[in-house]
DNA sequence: TTTAGCACTCTACAACAAGGAGTGCTAAAT
DNA sequence: ATTTAGCACTCCTTGTTGTAGAGTGCTAAA
């Protein structure tokens, strides 16, 4: 960013930035004038804005509207202007409750973040959960639910819950699960979900274990037990883009929705925001999640006990109220964090 | 149904029907004379046009526009004239695959059911699991995940598996919560989820348990366990409402994803469809979910190996294509009911 | 009972005009 | 050297009018 401005010139594009926010209409250089109390003129701001628009920050959608802020005029002003509003009391105390509320597994909590997400910030929340598979293993076990049907359950340290049903061949008792069960407990103890995978198909190589009919059974079923994609992700509070009214013609909306039945796309995402700390801010076309529909993405990781990582994070239009959103998410990721990881 | 209609009128009736749910353009009487090569003249089909307005099975949008089905004509369509598509062998071929593919549990197969049935009909799929609180009990576990955190782990005879992770006052160890898992197998065994409820507050009251420490705690976490609303509902396609003309502006669709997300909709959906067996078939205002948004809803149950029910439906325009969407329903609540059921 | 003919109604579309919002430029004021 | 008032200009918006087309309803003939 090697925008170089003066301090009238920053105030008046904030003023810009955030009547459009408000408003979704262009704005005009008399409302600029007026509303912010400025002791300027209308002409006067008209000359800066002129400057604005020379500089990239402003577009106008025909001669005679008012203008409307560029992506790169957003992100300018989340890099530098912004005035971030604290967050609430109120809004900490809902999160709260709504997280630790939420009850049972991981999966639980998760979805009502996404869904607490949503209802502070009027968009979209999101939420990706941590990949299973660099969970730490915890607990294998078999429970036999018919003649030919093997429930495996796989548990990682994090209290995360695989659960597959796995058809045999052959009849296999409850005892014999059992010793299977304790046989592949002790394999994969400490290790990795993707380590304990490697590990079965190595024994699965050892010829001592090949002729105990036994073992090799439970090494072809815990395989299949721990060969899934588990990739949970929640999108929460979808109808509230009907509110924005840039969405109100149907074909960006088709773009969003069309995205989001997309799975990879978001795990793709999931993979580009993990790397970083804190809050990271996505702006028009700088979204992972489709380019052309002219959204914004603010996200933040959290980690769980056994340091994997998920995301959160807000979807709305590009004209977006960053300064009650960043903190908000900034602050549910935080807060997330700390309950997967709380004693 | 009082309708008393001539095999003349019903054709004429079928023919705007199937014609505005092929264009979703009102169809005037020369376009049913023409396409349907009846050996009669747009005016006599006026004529007829015209009874069936009055008869309330049509109506237009205005003087000199052609006319559009109601309701009531696709209620009558449906029960009388509808010819009933065959599935062809390679929908059946589609759904099998899909839907076994899926593996994994229970849900992932109704999750990759909803899809399927999403893109076989180009409208919403919708799936309803059935209610985890009628199936049988089958085994409940414990496992320490850290100095104050216990996951149970409660599963039905269906393999459905639901997980809860509960926080402790005290430590216990791994093997009291071995000797707890006993203890609550034996006393739940054989009884439904919602019984098993209930003996647990009975035992509670139970003196004797009330100062075994080790039991009445195993009582207080295995309470929390199956504590719980699991309702699993998995709503797919919803970016197909989009290639409806007459969902295109943003109103109706609103409704729509509002009526989604709010879950009460679809159980009391659920409690009303599933009493009755086979193929049912909701139009417009008959339709549970959102009366005012012109959808038409079609849903057949399907069973579980416990014997309890769940549904399987598509959502689309009433102007939705019938007589192949009725045949794909039919076929895919069999075909999951015997998936679920298969030993 | 069916059909041809015809007047009638209503929409959709285009062309046009008036009003308004907002700009850009120029020249005067500070 | 800035700032501002004045003004012409552009372009959207809204409303009006006119026309073509689609489809109906009615009447009278086949």
């Amino acid at each position: 960013m090697d925008v170089e401005l003066s301090p009238r010139s920053k105030q008046i594009l904030e003023a810009i930035i955030e009547d459009y926010i408000a408003t979704a209409e262009p704005v005009g250089s008399s409302a600029v004038a007026r509303r912010h109390a400025l002791t300027l003129s209308p002409a006067t701001v008209r000359n800066v804005m002129s400057n604005l628009e020379e500089m990239g920050l402003l577009t106008s959608p025909h001669t005679s509207a008012g203008r409307i802020p560029t992506e790169k005029a957003y992100r300018f002003y989340v890099d530098s202007l912004i005035a971030l509003r604290q967050i609430t009391r109120d809004e900490k105390k809902q999160i709260i409750r709504r997280c630790r509320q939420a009850g049972g597994g991981v999966s639980e909590i998760l979805k009502e973040t996404s869904k607490t997400l949503s209802s502070l910030s009027n968009y979209m929340g999101l939420v990706v959960a941590p990949s299973f598979v660099a969970d730490v293993f915890r607990h294998i076990e078999f429970l036999s639910l018919g003649p030919h049907r093997v429930l495996a359950i796989l548990v990682s340290s994090n209290g995360t819950v695989q659960n597959r049903l796995v058809e045999t061949e052959e009849d296999i008792t409850q005892d014999d699960l059992v010793k299977m069960g304790n046989y592949l407990n002790e394999l994969m103890q400490g290790l990795t979900i993707s380590l304990a995978r490697q590990r079965i198909l190595e024994e699965m190589k050892d010829e001592k274990v090949q002729f105990d009919r036994l073992m090799s059974q439970a090494l072809q079923i815990s395989k299949q037990a721990v060969d899934f994609e588990q990739d949970e992700i929640f999108v929460e509070g979808q109808s509230r883009i009907f509110d924005q009214p840039e969405f109100s013609t149907g074909r960006r909306m088709q773009d969003i929705f069309r995205a989001f039945e997309q799975k990879g796309i978001l795990l793709q995402l999931l993979s580009r925001c993990m790397t970083a700390e804190g809050v990271q801010i996505y702006i028009g076309s700088e979204t992972p999640v489709s380019q052309s529909a002219g959204v914004s993405l603010i996200t933040s990781r959290f980690i769980t006990s056994s340091n994997t990582v998920g995301l959160i994070g807000v979807i709305g239009p590009t004209r977006m109220g960053y300064s009650s959103v960043i903190p908000i998410v900034d602050y549910t990721a935080k807060l997330v964090s700390r309950l997967l990881n709380e004693v």
